[in-house]
DNA sequence: CGTCCACCGGAAAATAGGGAGG
DNA sequence: CCTCCCTATTTTCCGGTGGACG
């Protein structure tokens, strides 16, 4: 049992793992490159990058700095967890000084620091999962950098948002960033069965998978990180061959593990949340309500003699989860049920 | 029409920490 | 060490919402 029989290498199957060919995005890509490509002159591109999860954002700007030439500077800020405008400046000032810096500073020290040391070399700043930057804080963040050596610095801003860009940020940021917006579209079943199976291709023995097996997840997901999840999940389960059963067998511990996954940058308190909605989500069938669900919270806090936070933080740390796409919401600003968010669980 | 439901979400403040200068 | 500035996290406070029901 201490060794795996299925995988070979389990580095392809992760999911910061980058290709070295990207799969099902020639146009993206095509814009993504082109935007870079002339780059190395006195000139700068702003882009933004928003689609559904697990379409190939993060992978492809990933892909876009490890090709950059090496005269560029390059910074990646996964806002999920740099999520305020401090933190974000933080790791941009790390990033461009390769000095760390405490809290206490003013923004404003960090600001003139990073526009002192990219004044004279370009610099490709990749924000991702911008919607937990802009909910924590505002978009102070965007206009600065929109303004600052703005021919020397891009900006790459990521969202899982559907929304037109132009709607979420002030007309002066908007006017000022004018990025370049590339929509990603889900995969396709067939694109994700492609991809999936070019990386167990590199991970697993040959013969391990059943072709079945991958069909499964692929016309269940069109969410690659998931399939991804799911696939490695499987191969860990089993010593022999991935089936379509044990593909099956496996699917609910793959949705905990993707969840715990995502999970990881937050807090306990996000954890022990959203352990109260699968508690609620598992004992009725209904939608759930936001009242409810700070309920079982506390409820579990208590049976883990956790302090409990308050309502209002809660409910911010339930927007935290809607984010991250672990939850949906449909929000009631008052009605005959009053002002009430109603929760479903997005993976049961 | 008035009231009630039930909690959303903005604003401010409390609490706890760091950095720089005196 | 004190003071005054900053950030980070959480609490306190409370106005506001819109459909049902009397």
């Amino acid at each position: 049992m201490s060794r795996n029989d299925v995988i070979s290498d389990p580095y392809p199957l992760k999911l910061d793992y980058i290709p070295k060919k990207i799969l099902d995005r020639e146009k993206e890509k095509a814009v993504v490159t082109n935007a870079f490509s002339d780059i190395t002159g006195d000139s700068s591109r702003n882009l933004y990058l928003h689609g559904p999860r697990g379409s190939g954002k993060t992978l492809l700007s990933r892909r876009l700095i490890e090709k950059l030439p090496s005269s560029l500077n390059s910074c990646y800020v996964p806002c999920s967890k740099f999520d305020t405008e401090y933190k974000a400046l933080r790791r941009i000032y790390k990033s461009v000084t390769n000095q760390d810096v405490g809290t206490g500073h003013h923004k404003s020290e960090l600001q003139i620091e990073i526009e002192n040391r990219t004044s004279a070399i370009n610099t490709v700043i990749v924000l991702d999962e911008i919607d937990f930057l802009l909910e924590h804080d505002d978009e102070g963040l965007f206009y600065y950098l929109s303004r600052t050596n703005s021919d020397r610095i891009s900006v790459v801003a990521i969202s899982s948002n559907q929304a037109d860009p132009e709607t979420r940020f002030e007309e002066r940021t908007y006017s000022s960033l004018l990025p370049e917006t590339v929509s990603f579209e889900p995969y396709t079943g067939e694109q994700t069965y492609e991809i999936l199976l070019g990386r167990a291709k590199k991970s697993l023995q040959a013969q391990s998978l059943h072709r079945e097996a991958l069909t499964y997840i692929a016309s269940s997901t069109q969410n690659v990180s998931l399939g991804l999840t799911w696939l490695k999940k499987a191969a860990l389960e089993t010593s022999d061959a991935i089936t379509e059963e044990v593909v099956r067998k496996v699917k609910e511990q793959m949705y905990q593990s993707y969840v715990d996954i995502q999970l990881d940058d937050f807090s306990d308190h996000h954890r022990l949340l959203y352990n109260a909605i699968e508690d609620l989500s598992s004992s009725k069938d209904e939608v759930i309500h936001s009242g409810e669900i700070y309920d079982k919270y506390t409820e579990i806090c208590h049976s883990g003699e956790v302090d409990v936070l308050t309502h209002r933080r809660v409910s911010d740390l339930l927007k935290d989860l809607e984010i991250l796409g672990l939850i949906e919401a449909n929000y009631h600003y008052g009605g005959s049920k009053g002002k009430t968010r109603e929760v479903k669980l997005r993976f049961p």
